[in-house]
Formats: C-alpha cells, sequence, structure tokens
DNA sequence: CATTCAATTAATAGTTCTATTAAATAATAA
DNA sequence: TTATTATTTAATAGAACTATTAATTGAATG
C-alpha cells in the first residue's frame, strides 16, 4: 500500500545511482552509497546490476543517447531555411543542455577516464546522422555560394556552435559561485546567452 | 652520481602527480601509484606532502594561477587595437591550452568536487584583472559607439573567446577517436582551429 | 670518528569499497 | 496450504588506499 512504493527498487537505484553519478562522477559515487540514498541493502545494487560499471553503463548510454538525439532530430524541418534550422540546433541543444547541466562534465570524463568505450558509442550512433549531416552540408554550400554565408565547413560551424553551448554549462558553476551570484541571476544570464549564442553564430557566418 | 637524481625526489613526487592528476583526476589517482611511478616508498609522498589534497592542492594552485595568466598578460599591448587585442588573447589563451590540454577539464572537475574552492582562488585572484577587464572594456565600449562592433558586453564576449577555446581540447580526445583520426592530422586540426576562433569571434563583432 | 639531522623505507592500523554467498523474507502459483 | 521463485538482508572475504610510526640509511658537521 506503500505510495511511494509504485516504483520498483530497480528504478529507485537507477534514479538514485543517476543522480549521484551526475553530481559526484563515477569515481567518487559508491554502491554504499547509492544503497543508503536508496534506503536499501547495498548487496541489492549488486543483485541488479551485478558492477557498479554495469549500472554506471546502463545509466550513461542512455544520457549519451538523449546527448544527440535531441541535436540531430530535426525530421519536421525540411521546409526551414539553413538559417532558422541551424537556430533550432543550437536552441534544441541549448535546452537540452538546461535540462541537464551535468551532462557535459559527465561524458566527457568519461570517456576521458575510459577512451576505449568511445568505440562502443560510435558503433551504435553509426549511420543515425549521416544523411541529416549530407543534407545540412548541402544547404550550407548552396548558401555560400550565393555568398550569403561565408566560406566555412559544417564539422567547424557544428564544433563551434555545440563549443559554446557545452562551456556554459561546464563553466556555469565556477563563474556563478566566483561572481556570487545567486539562483534567479543565474537563470536570467542562462536565457541571456541563449540569445547570445543564437546571435554569435548566426553573426559569425555573415559574408 | 646518479644523472637522474638531480632533481631532487620531491621534486620529481610533484612532477609525476601532475602527470597522474591530469590524466586521470584526483580520485583515480592513489598516493601509492604516484610512488610507484616515481620509483619511491609511498610514505615519502606523505613525508613532504602529509595528505594527499595537500600535494593536489599545490599542484592545482599553481596550475590555475598559469590558466589565467596568460589570458591577462597583456601589459606590452598598450598600442594595440581593440581587435587585435582580442586576437591576441584568443591565441595566446588557446597556446596555453595546447600546452595543456588536460587542464580544463581537472580545473572543471576539481571545483565540481569542492565547489568552496572556488573562493579560496577567488580570493587570491582578487583584483588583479581590474583594471586590465575596465580598459578593455573601455575600448569595447568605444568601438561600438563608432558603429565598428555590434552592442555585445565584454563578459559575454570574452565568456564566448574562452568557451570555444576549452571545449575544442575538452572534445578533442572525443572527437579524435570517434573520427579516427591520427597524431598529425589531430595537429593540423588544432591548427586550423585556432584560425577559425579567431575568425569567428571577430566575424561575430561585426556591427 | 661520533653525532646529528634529513631522507627513505618497512610495517601496519584503520577505513572504505566492491562483490559474493548464504540466509531470511515476501510474493506467487499450484 | 505448500512449494517455488523472486526479492532483500546480514555477514564477510578480499583488495586498495590513506596516513602514521618506528626503524634504517645516508650525508654533513664538528
Amino acid at each position: 500500500m506503500d505510495i511511494k512504493n509504485e516504483q520498483s527498487m530497480e528504478q529507485s537505484i537507477l534514479e538514485i545511482a543517476e543522480r549521484l553519478f551526475l553530481e559526484k562522477g563515477f569515481a567518487l559515487t559508491s554502491t554504499t552509497e547509492i544503497a543508503r540514498e536508496v534506503g536499501c541493502n547495498q548487496a541489492l545494487v549488486h543483485y541488479y546490476f551485478r558492477t557498479k560499471d554495469n549500472l554506471f553503463n546502463t545509466i550513461f548510454e542512455q544520457k549519451f543517447r538523449l546527448f544527440f538525439q535531441h541535436v540531430f532530430e530535426l525530421g519536421s524541418l525540411d521546409n526551414l531555411s539553413f538559417t532558422d534550422k541551424l537556430k533550432h540546433i543550437i536552441e534544441s541543444h541549448f535546452d537540452m543542455l538546461k535540462a541537464n547541466p551535468r551532462l557535459p562534465l559527465l561524458i566527457i570524463s568519461e570517456f576521458s577516464r575510459r577512451p576505449e568505450q568511445v568505440d562502443v558509442l560510435k558503433e551504435k550512433l553509426k549511420g543515425i546522422p549521416q544523411k541529416l549531416f549530407e543534407k545540412l552540408n548541402d544547404q550550407l554550400n548552396t548558401e555560400i555560394a550565393a555568398g550569403k554565408i561565408r566560406q566555412i565547413t559544417l564539422l567547424d560551424l557544428l564544433m563551434s556552435a555545440l563549443s559554446i553551448n557545452i562551456s556554459l554549462f561546464l563553466l556555469l558553476p565556477i563563474f556563478g559561485q566566483a561572481m556570487s551570484i545567486n539562483e534567479a541571476q543565474q537563470g536570467f544570464l542562462i536565457e541571456h546567452r541563449k540569445q547570445e549564442h543564437v546571435t554569435f553564430i548566426l553573426n559569425s557566418l555573415r559574408a
């Protein structure tokens, strides 16, 4: 009859583990602590996931997919201009990061800890963004040929766009603390930067 | 008579520890491993630095100072135009990162692990870039008033410039692996991006 | 040479963590 | 109800890590 017990222990473990991994990273999160926060025995974590690595990978893969799918989910944007598509990509990516501000650090740290994992996920993502990439690329080159956008590769453009988004959320905890700004002010800064990122990228493309 | 013994054990420990902390982060580097790589007894690490935290802080503070001083070391640039100064900042910052590619991750991870450390370093850095910041700010506003640069705050501008630099080195290990590019190709990519970053930032400022 | 102090090592206490195993409890089906 | 299976816990083995202490070695100095 426990209202809270609607969700299974397995699910609770996943959720608590996700929060802790995001907060403190893989190394500094122990299965003991996960169990304590869940309110269950530590062996239960291993009963469901056997190893800490397994548990982490389960969470990480799901989060990693999230990290990219939002950027490339552009099915309904066929009729948009290149500039509008780009604006949409930047904003959509930004919103995903806003909802998952600790995700970039987790991903970067994890790949730094286990570089071989990149290959694993490379396999899983292979081919998905290929077609989209080509289409965008064509559209970009058309704009360049028409003299509307300066000479630049799509890779360079996307790297810059993603970079500026990612860094904000990586640096915000430091900047926020260093500049002594409160929650509300941080919220304003984030919204302001979202605008600024779009302006910044689009402006930088002018021929 | 050992040629290698010119430098003290203390110095060796510092150097090895720096390398390992940068490679694997604080949590995944043990004093046992440091001692093994140095080739000394593990107790010696604690003899010189007492705690692992002390050792880490010693290295971290020095690295952190390096991280910022290069950006703001502009003493000999008084006569330059705003644009040239900005170009110099971006390139100088870029070069520092190229020489210390793992530094951004270490700094971000460490401040994420111990947010209270931000305040400590805030104290130490206080006042240093203040005057420089104001001068740059004046120069920027003059350019804006003259219609040569679009409306933007110096904070926004610097955030964008540093962001794009930092992200490159944070993402390069992942991109490099995912795109299967070798050392040499990575070198080319880095040099290419340096150019691109300058172009990108300067172009984005046009009125 | 004897003494003193610094550098280095051996040994170890004490903690924490992962993972496993066996036992206990709860749920389900026959 | 009884048997069976799934879930949960208690206990613990075994490894690794931090930090300390006491003993040893080495160098320098008088």
